[in-house]
DNA sequence: TATTACCGACAGGCAGTCGGTCTATAGAAG
DNA sequence: CTTCTATAGACCGACTGCCTGTCGGTAATA
């Protein structure tokens, strides 16, 4: 049977099944014809709306980035919110996983995703740390805040935060967890140049109970 | 024609060429083929000597691993060097990469090779974290550094740099890297709790001609 | 003679290509 | 306002070539 439809709908059909079947099975570990299936279409037509595998996974990240970065810029931007407050908004904005951005970010270790996972860190480290530096030069007019190099500082927190909390990089047990919390929090204090026990507050952007991601 | 060696000597064989095949071509570029011609060997000998080919790039980051670790490991064990000297030695040792571990690191950014590329990234920061930690503990002894969480401050800097300066995570002209050096040094100033200034020396870690990689 | 190292044909699966087909639609003709 | 027609955009699926891993059998070594 033929269907025809907008490409855009189709191209959406799409990324749509990718994202779930990535998410499953990771990207090595999915086909071309497991999408293909899944979106009931034929081989000529996924090539038709993507040059390739890899195409398919740009596209992902691409809709998950815009989806998840705006929604943080929107907090980021609104002066409403202290300073602090809106750190901690912006980062937990950046650990739902809902919306447009979908599933792919519950199994993105996996080995099989080691290059997508690349990619994303990528856009996580160069899109999260200048809006994040945003606030951060706010609470330094604020007096709140005192570095040199925030933009710096605020890479290295990202960068840290990224390899440490998300990743299976380091294996850890919940002991451990916690105590690697509380010396993030000791460590970021120093590098802001606050007072020691003045960042507490920001303890409740580790999620308690999932155990889960961060950026 | 049928050449019988040892088994030892096959597996290096097979290591070696893997070696340079992938940092010539990466990880997935390179075929199990390629790997069979340049050695000279049939495929089934290939799968007599490892299980898959993905076993083969374990076994080399095994290889790369032991020998870079342990030359590190011996520098930081002694204690005639003075603290901040003996910490730049040891950045630097794990900046050569001649020896045992030959030339993948040199290529290890390409996207073709992003799970080799993690798979030593996790080596590194939970290897090389704890060889610094204990340099970092003599200098708190000697009163040299400051600072209630040491390892994690070292997991911090590790992962920082491995991520920045290694990668091709961050793109940066030579100006910004520059720069990204000098908050670098500040930043861990800060974390190691000593004044500012007292860390310049570290610059030195950071070759100035290569523009090259850090651990 | 037994074990260890080796061989190469083969199976199964994969990504990407290509010539060809269908269909929606715009615009001309009636 | 309807009917016809040309065209571009969407779609199809067989096919190619490559790749990894397997397996039954073979030669060398001790």
């Amino acid at each position: 049977m033929r269907i025809v439809k907008q490409a855009e709908e189709r191209r959406n059909e799409i990324l749509d099944a990718a994202d779930e079947l990535f998410a499953q099975k990771g990207f090595d570990g999915t086909s071309t014809n497991d999408i293909l299936e899944k979106v009931g279409i034929a081989r000529g037509t996924l090539y038709y709306h993507f040059k390739s595998k890899e195409d398919i996974m740009d596209a992902l990240i691409e809709r998950y980035n815009t989806c998840l970065l705006g929604a943080a810029q929107e907090i980021a931007s609104d002066r409403s919110i202290p300073v602090k407050e809106r750190i901690v908004r912006v980062v937990m904005a950046l650990n739902v996983s809902d919306g447009g951005g979908r599933e792919i970010m519950e199994h993105i270790h996996k080995p099989q995703n080691a290059l997508m996972h690349q990619k994303i860190q990528k856009v996580i480290i160069n899109g999260v740390t200048p809006i994040l530096t945003g606030i951060i030069l706010e609470g330094i007019e604020q007096g709140l805040f005192n570095t040199p190099f925030p933009y710096e500082c605020m890479e290295m927190i990202v960068a840290y935060t990224n390899t440490v909390f998300d990743d299976d990089m380091v294996e850890m047990t919940n002991e451990e967890r916690v105590s690697r919390i509380q010396a993030f929090i000791f460590n970021t204090e120093r590098l802001l140049g606050v007072e020691t026990g003045s960042l507490k507050y920001f303890t409740q952007m580790f999620g308690s109970e999932t155990g889960g991601r961060n950026a």
